[in-house]
RNA sequence: GGGCGAGUAGCUCAGUUGGUUAGAGCGCUUCCCUUACAAGGAAGAAGUCGUAGGUUCGAGUCCUAUCUCGCCCACCA
């Protein structure tokens, strides 16, 4: 053998920045067939991943890990099938997210805030923010090993896609599909902004449930009425009760007074209000609360803001104006103690809304705001779902989806915030709006409507970021513009993202694409699981229990990440990452390279040409079998978005039947020379490359850095490397390229069953090896005797003799046993007897023992077989179950015969 | 309140048209630095697949009920 140049060791961190940068530099993430390039074909259909943009706000964690390792295979996958492929990269603005991180920067390194600041500077500071991060983050999505085509990168906020945003509004806008209007919405006081109701969290808080009484005008009765928020009393516009409660339905029509404020206000009654609940008597503040603005639209009562956009106590509330909500809320307790309205404080397990992004309690609030009429949108695109024309995976989120597509509400897209797409609408003096595509046409509309010329402004709010996400897997490629791009690469094929954002970004995103495209932007839902830690906790700065990817990578190599995430997860479900995990992972790549290693050596010690023609061993037709059965079943599951599954099937592959198995017999193929050594190296080299080619989509930097070596290697060797310069996928280039050299019907299923037949008789006398403690170099003497086996036995010495151990020059074979020799260790394994003449180590007793051990467990297996083979499972599984059953009971039927009359020959 | 998912070896998890004796990694026991790999090799121990019924020749896999945990949606003051 050679001596390999090769180290021992991996090195991940040498191979992954220079592979990278030669996939670039190849252009190997272009599609191969680009409209923008001579020769396109436009009728070869494309696969198309619009990725989910990272936020420009941060760094990488393993949410992108995930979906960067997910979708890469996709399309590697693809890209190697031959199908044009195109991955089309970008970042998102992010607008809260973005603005916070900002905001919270030049306050800490410049003491202003962004009031201070005003809003061109502070969109100033913003953009560098963003130039830096969109540099940090994505250096790293390359660092994962992301095969998209960077000279197609786009940003949410950038000319193309704004333009986009602002196409998309105005003919919402156009079609009356969008209005703006004082609505009660969620109010985020520490950002001073609207935001929608999935941007609401709710968290198990445990808070005071306050009892107190609502005086009855004139009158010493009362109404008793709890409440979690006493400041709302503050905008209390009535009470109700349940029109059917004995205890309080007199009261209706009665005048009740807000305590302290003494305001009048009426009692209602309400079918609405839960007599069994609290006290069963309700306050009414429509101001602050999404269910009493209901009732205060059925009963036409008044509303009343009492907070302000920083959520302090506004003038209506009287002595409080001024003070902070929580403020209020203790200081108005403490007065109606005083004024003896207060009846008791309970604890009281609630769920409190907080803002998704800063963490606060929002609060439900009247504001003018714009919102999106979402019902003729979402009705073709629940359609669209439900009749299989976009499918998810995993296919139960289609429930997910239609449950929440089916009681969506109008969509609040106006944010009270700096750094977004500006909403394209211009006030004039007089309060008329005029919607427009930019001020020049708003002016100019403003002309026609009124009659003069006047001064405009533009309102001062931007769209929520989900809003140019939603037009994301068009607007990339060009949209509203007829581009070359956009016929050709659209609709996209797959969306690949985490299941937590199905209701923020994929639901809207086929909303929206019916709806300006009439295409749905894609046909599969690829919903992946969240990465959590190795106990199932979300990762969280609080915990501390944040993995960073790129430590990860540091330590382990992208390949093992990659793997891990891939392998040990399933469509939808969360997974738990463990270090360990990653840790076994990179000893997988590890061992890639080390059987990579070995075949290089092999193939340049190998003779460089072949004189004839040669048989294949069991062992060349067994390994040859089992990659081709690999690769059908690798296909399938690829086909159905089972990747994880084919991932574990090659590794399995690789380590136990080809590293463990076909490289130790190839071992001894090489050293016979000539044609056998030719014959050997050639299969070594076939069997790594398409064990590599399977795993590329997974590892793709072991795979091509030992591809490519592996080419070197095959420069001068006539063995069948692949010489096209992209890998493909194996599926088709068994059949083209390498067609079978053995010819008989069911070879395959032959040679499978008897190489298991030579691994379970290995297996079995290494197993009494260790049994008797015989040392490992140690070679044993033994007597083979087998009438069904002979052939194969005779066939298999080599192979048996090394693997096993045994002595080659005592080895006899048999097919019948003459006679038994004296002082030997019987083994039975399937149809084949051994006999170690090993007296030194015999003990009888213990080989009794053995014996009937093993008699006891051929028997129960006799009797479950027969047992079996006796119902109607014989008539009713299809024939080839049957058979196999068959054939196993007839297996222990021999074991059983033959230790029989070893128990019998080993006498007392 | 509605919906969804999970419960398989000590731990973390695979297991998709129902079909051998249910698998992997880590951990554990014994032996081995054998010329691809000690990030390795060989052998081994370890599970009544949450529980109870049902369908079927056959159920971890399908159906029903039930328990436990988790998530999402709706938000009863």
């Amino acid at each position: 053998m050679a001596e390999s140049t090769l180290p021992k060791t991996y090195d991940f961190k040498a191979t992954e920045e220079r592979v990278y940068a030669w996939w670039e530099e190849q252009g190997f993430f272009r599609p191969s067939n680009d409209p923008r390039k001579p020769g396109f074909d436009e009728a070869k259909k494309p696969f198309v991943i619009s990725i989910p943009p990272p936020n420009v706000t941060g760094e990488l964690h393993l949410g992108h890990a995930m979906f960067v390792a997910m979708e890469d295979l996709m399309i590697r996958y693809n890209r190697m099938k031959g199908v044009p492929t195109l991955w089309v990269p970008g970042t998102d603005h992010a607008g809260i997210a973005t603005q916070l991180k900002v905001e919270e920067d030049i306050l800490r390194t410049e003491e202003v805030t962004r009031d201070e600041l005003g809003r061109d500077d502070f969109l100033k500071r913003t953009w560098s923010w963003k130039d830096k991060y969109h540099g940090i983050i994505s250096k790293q999505i390359r660092r994962l090993g992301a095969s998209c085509d960077w000279s197609r990168e786009r940003f949410t906020l950038d000319e193309g896609l704004s333009k986009a945003v602002r196409e998309a509004f105005v003919r919402l806008y156009r079609k009356g599909l969008i209005y703006r209007g004082p609505r009660l919405i969620n109010w985020s006081p520490r950002l001073r902004t609207a935001v929608s109701d999935l941007e609401v969290e709710y968290s198990e808080e445990e808070g005071q449930l306050y009892f107190f009484k609502y005086r009855i005008k004139d009158s010493s009765e009362f109404i008793p009425v709890a409440t979690t928020r006493p400041e709302t009393i503050l905008g209390d516009t009535a009470v109700a009760v349940h029109p059917k409660d004995e205890r309080y339905k007199k009261y209706i029509g009665a005048t009740a007074l807000v305590p302290i404020l003494d305001r009048e206000i009426p009692v209602i009654g309400d079918e609405y209000v839960d007599r069994e609940f609290g006290t069963g008597a309700l306050k009414i503040t429509p101001g602050h609360d999404p269910n009493d603005y209901q009732i205060g639209a059925r009963h036409k009562l008044p509303i009343i803001s009492v907070l302000d956009q920083a959520a302090q106590i506004r003038a209506e509330g009287g002595p409080y104006a001024g003070m902070d909500r929580f403020e209020a809320r203790k200081t108005l307790w403490a007065d109606m103690q005083a004024a003896g309205l207060s009846i008791k404080t309970e604890r009281y397990m609630q769920r409190v809304p907080r803002s998704q992004r800063g963490g606060e309690i929002v609060e439900p609030m009247i504001s003018t705001q714009w919102f999106v009429t979402i019902k003729p949108l979402a009705e073709p695109a629940l359609a669209a779902v439900d009749s299989g024309r976009i499918k998810i995976v995993p296919e139960h989120f289609t429930k997910v989806y239609r449950n929440w597509m089916e009681n969506i509400q109008d969509w609040c897209i106006s944010r009270q915030l700096w750094w977004g797409h500006r909403i394209p609408v211009w006030y004039a003096p007089d309060g008329s709006m005029f919607c427009a595509y930019d001020e020049e046409e708003a002016r100019a509309e403003a002309k026609r409507t009124l009659g003069k010329e006047v001064e405009l402004t533009q309102d001062p709010d931007v769209l929520d970021t989900w809003f140019s996400s939603g037009l994301w897997p068009f607007s990339t490629l060009g949209w509203p513009e007829q581009t070359e791009d956009l016929k050709y690469f659209y609709p996209t094929s797959v969306l690949e993202t985490g299941y937590d954002i199905l209701f923020f970004w994929v639901a809207r995103m086929i909303m929206m694409g019916l709806e300006f495209t009439g295409e749905l932007p894609f046909h599969t839902v690829y919903l992946h699981g969240l990465v959590r830690d190795e106990q199932g906790r979300k990762m969280s700065k609080t915990i501390g229990n944040v993995i960073d990817p790129l430590e990860v990578m540091d330590k382990y190599g992208t390949d093992a990440l990659r793997f891990t995430l891939l392998v040990g997860s399933t469509p939808g479900q969360d997974v738990n990452l463990s270090l360990e995990k990653v840790a076994a992972n990179r000893n997988f790549a590890n061992k890639l390279w080390n059987a990579g290693r070995y075949v290089i050596g092999a193939l340049a010690a190998a003779p460089k040409e072949k004189t004839g023609d040669l048989n294949w061993t069991l062992a060349d037709a067994w390994v040859w079998a089992r990659v081709k059965q690999l690769t059908a079943s690798s296909n399938r599951l690829f086909e159905n978005s089972q990747y994880g599954e084919a991932g574990r099937q090659i590794y399995e592959f690789f380590w136990n039947d080809f590293a463990d198995w076909y490289i130790e017999i190839a071992k001894l193929q090489l050293a016979e020379g000539g044609d056998r050594a030719f014959k050997t190296a050639d299969l070594l080299v076939r069997v790594l490359d398409l064990s590599l080619r399977l795993l590329h989509p997974f590892t793709p930097f072991v795979t091509e850095e030992l591809w490519t070596r592996l080419k070197e290697a095959a420069l001068d060797h006539s063995a069948n490397i692949n010489p096209e310069k992209n890998a493909s996928w194996p599926e088709a280039l068994i059949i083209a390229r390498w067609p079978e050299p053995i010819a008989q019907e069911g070879w395959e299923d032959f040679n499978l069953r008897n190489f298991a037949i030579l691994q379970n008789l290995v297996r079995a006398i290494r197993n009494l090896r260790a049994e008797k403690g015989i040392k490992p170099g140690q070679r044993i003497i033994a007597h083979l005797v087998s009438q069904e086996c002979y052939n194969l036995l005779e066939q298999e010495k080599a192979a048996l003799t090394a693997l096993a151990q045994l002595d080659p020059a005592q080895l006899t074979i048999s097919k019948t046993l003459k006679e038994r020799p004296e002082n030997t260790i019987p083994l039975v394994s399937g149809p084949v007897e051994v006999y170690f003449p090993l007296s030194g180590l015999t003990d009888p007793v213990e080989e009794r023992a053995r014996l009937e051990r093993e008699l006891k467990e051929a028997s129960a297996q006799i009797q479950r077989l027969e047992t079996l083979l006796a119902t109607d499972f014989a008539n009713k599984a299809p024939a080839a179950v049957v058979l196999k059953e068959q054939t196993r009971l007839q297996g222990f039927q021999s074991a059983a015969s033959s230790l029989e009359e070893q128990l019998k020959a080993i006498g007392d």
